[in-house]
Order: C-alpha cells, then structure tokens, then sequence
DNA sequence: TCAGCCCCTGACCGATCGGTCAGGCATGCT
DNA sequence: AGCATGCCTGACCGATCGGTCAGGGGCTGA
C-alpha cells in the first residue's frame, strides 16, 4: 500500500488531532494514528521522531500564540490594564485554538508537568497572576483558577456554538467573575 | 513478607489514592500501588477484584453525597431555588471531597465515559442545567459549564487554602459569576 | 541503464500493563 | 493431630505499548 504523496505528513497530524480529541493524548497509541491514516505504525515514526513529537508540532501555534500574549501581559504596567489584557487576550486564544485545547481532553495537568512544557506552566502562572490582579488573596487566586481551569475544560465542549457567540459568552463571564483590583 | 493483618485493605485504599492523585488513575499501575504497601501486585488483586474497583470504593462517599446533591436540586420546583441549590450544594460537595476530587487529576473526562459511571454523567448536566437557571441561552449554559468544570479541577490544587476559606470563596464567585434566572 | 534517494513495509524488540494461578504459611477450630 | 480457612507469594499469561531495523519498490538524475 504505497502512498503517493509526501501529504503523509499531514495526513498523520489530521488524524492525530481527531484520535487525540476523542480519546486524549495517552489513550492514543500510534497503531490508531496509522490504522486512521491507513498507513503502517512504521511509517508515522517515518514522519516524525516520535509520538510526542506529533503533539508538539500540532499545539505549536497555540503554544506560540500563548507565549505572545504572557509578553502583552508582562509588558502591562499596572494589575488593571494585566487584569484586561489578560482576560481578553486569554478568551481569544481559548476560542481560536479551541480545537487544539480540545484535543488534549483535560490532560493538561499530566502534559505540563513533562519537559518541554515546562515554561508553559511559567506562563500559565503569569496569566493567573494577571487574572488576580496580582493580588495575593486566596479569593481572587481562586477566582482565576477556576476561570482559566475551567475556560480550557469548556472550549473543546461547546463545538456547536459559532466562535463569536463563544467569545462573547466568555467575556460576559470573566466581567462578571473577576475581582476589581484593589 | 507476610502481613499480619486485615488491614491491608485500607493500606491498599491509601496507597491507591496518593498514587492516584499524583499521577492519575490511568498513570498509576497495580505495582505501584503494590510497591507503596509494600506487598506483592497479587496482593492487592487478592483485596480488589479489579484495578476499577479500588477507584470505586475510593470514590463511593462523594458519589453518593452527589446523587443526594441531584435529589435535592430536581424538587426544587423554580429555576432561581434549582440555582441556588445547586450553587451552594456543589461548592460544599467539592470542598468536602476535593481529597477525592483531587485525585482524578483531571482524568474526568475519560472515566465519565467508562460503563458504571453514565449515570454520573446524566446527574452532572441536571447539575448544569440548574446552574445554568434551566435556561437554553448558550451564554448561560457556558458560564455553568466553566463553573463547574473548573470549580472540580481548582479544589484539589489549593491544598493548602483552608475548607472555609475555600467555600467562600468559590461562593462568592459563583454569586458573582451566573446570571439570575429570567 | 543504473545508482541513489525518498517513502514505506513487516517483522521484531524490550518493557509494561491488568490479571490469573497453584501453592505455601500461618492460625484456629474440631 | 489433623484439617480448613484467610492471607499472601512468585511465576506466569496474553495483550499492547513506543520504538527499531533491514529491506524493498518507485521515482529521478546522471
């Protein structure tokens, strides 16, 4: 069963994407991506080094898109102006990458603790201190988690609702949930 | 190495959950569980009939606090008692549970979908439903589902934020964050 | 025509998984 | 003394995992 095409490639990201958002990351092995693909186990690990390296390339832009916001986010001077600029600019990428985010199915925890992603967790508690206000109190920290937690939980759930309409609902929520700073 | 009591039962109980909640269910294998008792794998299959069972018994006491939880919030017959219920209830349920809650790491998702836990699953979106003032407005439905979703992933991580301090908290986020019934 | 490269295959590897099984060693009852 | 029962062991099972490897077909340029 030759294939054709050097188009393997994105073949096998394509079906990485669907099998890793149905059942996640680890509950993926790589004779599913090529039974999907149609293609041999061999030949996905022609394509890339390894499984990891497929979950890599595929959150690449999210992961670019997230480290361009904490540098918007760092740069604010004050906790108001973080606090904004992280909520929308938090919200956005949720909604635009939100097949991505879908597709890691609440393995996030697992994920971010593996090297490689570790500066992601350094990121993601920048956006949380922004989101606080950079308070330290436990009820504005608490606050932020449960939005961000719970923003990347929904967005791969809601796929029927048009990107906008997501968006918008989000928004509403964070101005509503967040804390002044004070 | 033979154990000289029953209690073995209970330490496999306990050595299930630490495991559990650092690296998932899923992460965890009977031989790590059998390695922090102590005893042999066969050991802890001699006591549990199967790995699935030990995550059960674990999870028994919150399941059945969340089927009451559900009883009470279907005879509320307005949307606003349904809401409120449900708010106040959920929030005593994850704080008293977040030990358990904590130690899915995230792995709701997948389990939800595993045979014996459907009608978990059915309680979980009555449970939205009235979070969400049993209305069909996606802005609505969505702010529930981010409540919710990262109410269950936030207990476990602040482990060292006091229970009260926690449920106020998570109650004044809730009074801030869903909209009144209209 | 032929060498060389790209793309891919099937066979295979060691490791680990959840789970089974026969047997052994105490303890306690008859 | 003899026997049953409760608790536990090491050895083993088939399945599956991520990953390796030698080789083979087809295309291309010399």
């Amino acid at each position: 069963m030759a294939r054709l095409a050097p188009q393997t490639h994105d073949e096998i990201l394509a079906a990485a994407a669907r099998r890793f958002g149905v059942t996640g990351y680890r509950g993926t092995s790589l004779q599913d991506i090529a039974s999907e693909v149609g293609c041999s186990k061999a030949a996905v690990l022609y394509h890339f080094a390894n499984k990891e390296a497929i979950l890599t390339e595929l959150m690449a832009p999210a992961i670019e898109a997230l480290r361009t916001l904490d540098e918007r986010i760092v740069a604010q001077p004050d906790p108001e102006g973080a606090q904004r600029a992280a909520a929308e600019g938090f919200v956005d990428l949720a909604v635009r990458f939100r097949a991505e985010i879908a597709l890691l199915r609440g393995e996030f925890p697992n994920l971010l603790q593996q090297p490689g992603f570790t500066h992601i967790q350094q990121i993601s508690e920048r956006l949380l201190d922004a989101l606080a206000a950079r308070s330290e109190r436990s009820s504005a920290r608490v606050a932020a988690f449960v939005l961000v937690a719970g923003i990347a939980e929904t967005c791969g759930e809601f796929a029927d609702v048009p990107d906008d309409e997501l968006r918008d609902a989000l928004l509403a929520l964070l101005r509503r949930a967040l804390e002044p700073a004070r």
